[in-house]
DNA sequence: ACTGATACTTAGCAGTGAAAAC
DNA sequence: GTTTTCACTGCTAAGTATCAGT
């Protein structure tokens, strides 16, 4: 009875509670949106916030009986017991560093010094590299075997695209040298790293330029040498699978004063793009494709001019009819098509090639394993090919949102039922044996097995977890169990470490035993057929429950996260093939909806999102999908220098929420920011463009010689902090000030402004352009860019792989994409410590030797100690080395510690790229 | 225009297996 | 043979974008 009563007034809490949060966000909205009496308006809607807040809070407190962070308050107060907060967690779960990088100076200075050698280094190292060479040409036989054949077919088209390129090249260079300093200088005080980190640059860079006053003079005649080997394939790989080479040459740049982008764009980049690997004409795909190009452009063109003086006048965003724009949609879907049925030609051999891409990237890598893994993908491939090539892209595409017509599946895997712990494994309070009931022992498993990480520290951790297992406890035992401190899992804890650690000594007949059965699961669940083609689905396994694990500082982490039941999922397929729910059990829903790609799907309880089970990133629904949003950062590379002098026309609009979206969009293009959609205050508090508040900036006249300087410091998606210093234009400068201008810390730095305009905006400007498609672009860019810089045709094989994971990262900090520091940093680097100062002590060693046997030669003169000093002599030259190398490794770990790649490298980099180059 | 719902992409973390180092 | 390192992958949280209903 008792518990009836508690839910009923849980759920009635709840039902408020839902509404509280309803009227604020209207409150919140409100103020963002309607400008009519704003100053009143902000007021009055930041006193409501304040208000929620503290009542929230309060509300906490009494609930937590504890500090805790408020949320996003306009009070400097809150705000900085927010940062404090912010810093603890921080500290604890990042690098300690990453703070300290901005703040403290001891630690800079040296780095300053590490980060002078390492330049030092680099050199050295690439004379190591250097001497890897046998594994290169291990490398090129074996690339040899593989090009052989394909090379017979390219070597026509080879023939023509020389001449063509050369002539592009050359013009390329010499714009490239000429811009390289500025954007250099731009994009790397772009990459949001601290000033100190800029100065290194800035000497790394007078270095890099002074190498590459070298490099071009040999770059110069080698040019023969870049057609035959790295760009011939890059011009038939880029053929088949034209995604981003192309970005490359759009060359931007930028005048540092006025950070005026400019474009050269280089259709025939693009052209040679379109060219099928062999049979096709190339000059034929040449003029038709620029044909293609000019319809397309053509359109968009002209509305663009008008736009452009409309924006100077007032009421644009719905100026333009929206008839009007559906034409032009038309228009281009039309010449998309016909292109895209070229390209399907030319992509018909694309899954092998695309294997054989990844093959190579790995090949690049890895020049050992090479062999190993191009067997195993071999066989994969082969099993593939087995199964079926479903040549998707000849068939015809339906326009209407029809994602498939047939679906058919076997439905999602559930996480296997729960085990009870055995006898032995206790659960204690206050000191007491407890025997708790099967579901409340799952629960306490959950928290028992994470006792060793960082959540269970957290105060909003163990608060959320408390409640949540508290309501899964019977009366009995919450009548009992009223205290998290008194609770000892620590029994718990230890089952499931010995569990995994036996798993992990299992012999190696067991462990092929259950991969055996994993992959028999795979086979039977993980598949499914769609249009009648077999394709492997992402996520067909659905989440075990669990605890909620929000990253940073989300309020609902701790949270018990639901096992998900057959009664929960709605499965999608098509209609009559549904598949049988797990027997006593059947499905919340069967629908069969081709316009979504999803074959399952259940909400999740924490957070109230629905999750979806999809298909796998090789499949061909994604495949597209990819696919076109390389194709629109294509486009956007024809556009974007148009789109740069329109948004900086605008920073003199007379209208407000012109100029703010023109310095967003200045943002987003420049820094490669995220649009920045709103949130709501059930989750942790992070920003994007925007939805940046004036306290995520700040604005020097002049700092670190640098003028108008912004600096950005706040927690973007998964509470990952942006620090990045930034001298901008003097227009977007006066403009931050002027939005910033009686404002209070708290408040939308760009209150006239949401992802929704910015959006409708770009989408004006390009059919189906979006503020992600610039991150696409940017990044890819750079890529391109680096990469261009990074290479010389002569290098070795090492040199290149240093040259790539380089581009790679300045990738990765363009796009902010940070990881915590590995746990096993700071032993491994103490490790390396260990060993470099055991070198030292040997090197000290031997110098003191070498000056002995001096000694001894001085004083005697004999042939035998003559040859010792030799000896000495190498000794000490040897260990120099080894120590250098130690050093190197060591700092290039440190530099990498918190540079997160995979991502940068799994959604932005095309594998192409990687091939071409 | 606002809102909530929906669908899909992007992201970091943790576990794992294999290679490298010892 | 053992330990350490590293890259890969699966998992799932956290974004972006869009749409329909009001």
């Amino acid at each position: 009875m008792g518990t009836m009563e508690n839910e009923t007034i849980e759920i009635r809490k709840e039902h408020e509670e839902k509404k509280d949060g309803d009227s604020r966000s209207e409150h919140k909205s409100s103020s963002k949106h309607k400008h009519k009496d704003k100053e009143r308006d902000r007021d009055r809607d930041r006193e409501r916030k304040d208000k929620d807040r503290k009542d929230r809070d309060r509300e906490r407190d009494k609930d937590r009986g504890d500090k805790e962070k408020s949320h996003s308050s306009s009070k400097d107060k809150d705000r900085s017991d927010r940062d404090k907060d912010r810093d603890k967690h921080r500290d604890k779960s990042r690098s300690d560093e990453k703070m300290t990088n901005g703040h403290s100076s001891s630690k800079d200075k040296e780095k300053d010094r590490e980060r002078k050698d390492r330049d030092k280094d680099r050199e050295k190292d690439r004379e190591r590299e250097r001497e890897k060479g046998k594994d290169k040409e291990r490398e090129k036989d074996r690339d040899k075997e593989r090009e052989r054949d394909r090379d017979k077919e390219r070597e026509k088209d080879r023939d023509k695209e020389r001449s063509k390129d050369k002539d592009k090249e050359r013009e390329r260079e010499k714009d490239r040298h000429k811009d390289r300093d500025r954007k250099d200088k731009d994009r790397h005080s772009s990459s949001h790293k601290d000033k100190h980190r800029d100065k290194d640059r800035d000497k790394d860079r007078e270095r890099k330029d002074k190498e590459k006053e070298g490099d071009k003079e040999r770059r110069e005649k080698p040019k023969d040498k870049i057609k035959d080997e790295p760009k011939v394939e890059e011009t038939a790989e880029i053929a088949e699978f034209p995604k981003h080479e192309e970005t490359h040459n759009v060359r931007i740049t930028e005048d540092e004063d006025t950070s005026v982008f400019k474009t050269e764009t280089e259709e025939i980049v693009d052209v040679k793009q379109e060219v099928p690997e062999a049979e096709v004409d190339v000059t034929a795909t040449v003029e038709t494709v620029k044909m293609e190009e000019t319809i397309e452009s053509d359109p968009e063109d002209v509305p663009l001019s008008k736009r452009k003086s409309i924006t100077n006048g007032t009421d644009y965003d719905s100026d333009v009819p929206l008839s009007a724009r559906k034409k032009i949609k038309s228009e281009v879907t039309t010449t998309t098509t016909v292109k895209k049925q070229k390209k399907r030609k030319i992509e018909d051999d694309e899954d092998e090639e695309y294997e054989e891409k990844k093959k190579k990237k790995k090949a690049t890598k890895k020049v050992k394993t090479e062999e190993t893994t191009t067997v195993t993908k071999k066989k994969v491939k082969k099993e593939e090919e087995n199964v079926e090539t479903w040549k998707w892209w000849e068939e015809k595409k339906e326009d209407d949102g029809v994602k498939w017509r047939t679906l058919e599946h076997k439905g999602p895997v559930f996480a296997p039922p729960y085990e009870p712990l055995p006898k032995n494994v206790k659960f204690y309070y206050n000191g007491k044996h407890i025997e708790l009931t099967q579901d409340t022992e799952e629960v306490a498993t959950f928290y028992g097995r994470m006792l060793d990480h960082d959540y269970t520290a957290k105060e909003q951790f163990n608060t959320n977890f408390f409640k949540d297992w508290r309501k899964t406890m019977t009366s009995a035992e919450r009548e009992l169990i009223t205290d998290l401190k008194k609770c000892d899992f620590s029994e718990i804890n230890a089952y499931f470490k010995r569990r995994s650690e036996e798993n992990k000594n299992r012999t190696k007949e067991e462990k092929q035993k259950t991969k055996a059965e994993n992959e028999k699961v795979i086979q039977e669940f993980g598949f499914c057929t769609i249009d009648g083609h077999k394709q492997r689905i992402g996520n067909f396994k659905i989440e075990p429950p669990g605890l909620f694990r929000g990253r940073g500082d989300h309020p609902k982490m701790g949270m018990v996260k639901r096992r998900v039941m057959p009664e929960d999922v709605i499965i999608n397929c098509s209609k009559g093939t549904a598949p049988s729910a797990p027997a006593g059990h059947k499905w919340k829903e069967v629908r069969s909806d081709n316009t979504v790609t999803w074959l399952a799907s259940w909400t999740e309880n924490v957070q109230g999102q629905v999750k979806y089970v999809m298909l796998n990133a090789a499949s061909h629904l994604k495949g597209e999908r990819d696919w076109n949003k390389y194709e629109m950062a294509r486009k956007l590379k024809k556009m974007v220098g148009k789109i740069r002098e329109q948004y900086q026309m605008d920073y003199k609009a007379k209208e407000m929420r012109v100029r703010q979206r023109a310095v967003a969009l200045y943002f987003i293009d420049k820094l490669a920011l995220r649009a920045g959609n709103e949130k709501d205050e059930d989750q942790a508090d992070t920003v994007g463009c925007c939805s940046l508040r004036v306290e995520h900036i700040s604005l020097d006249e002049t700092k670190n010689g640098k003028d108008f300087v912004v600096t950005f410091d706040f927690l973007g998606k998964d509470s990952i902090r942006y620090y990045n210093e930034i001298s901008v234009e003097k227009r977007v400068f006066k403009n931050l000030q002027i939005f910033m201008d009686n404002k209070q810390p708290g408040d939308d730095l760009f209150d006239r402004l949401n992802t929704t305009i910015l959006n409708k905006h770009l989408n004006e400007i390009m059919e189906g352009l979006t503020a992600k498609v610039f991150r696409t672009y940017n990044a890819s860019f750079t890529l391109q860019d680096q990469l261009d810089k990074l290479t010389n045709p002569d290098d070795s094989l090492a040199e290149k792989i240093l040259a790539y994971n380089r581009a790679n990262r300045a990738v990765a900090i363009l796009c902010n994409h940070q990881r915590a520091v590995p746990k096993t940093f700071a032993k491994s680097m103490e490790n390396l410590q260990a060993k470099i100062d055991a070198k030292k002590e040997t090197l000290a060693e031997a110098e003191k030797n070498l000056k002995d046997a001096k000694k001894e030669v001085k004083r005697s003169a004999s042939q035998a100690s003559k040859a010792a000093v030799e000896k000495c002599q190498k000794t000490v030259e040897r260990l120099r080395e080894q120590l250098q190398k130690l050093e190197v490794q060591a700092t290039d770990r440190e530099e990498n510690k918190e540079i997160a790649l995979g991502t940068s490298k799994l959604n932005y980099l095309d594998p192409r790229i990687s091939v071409a180059w």
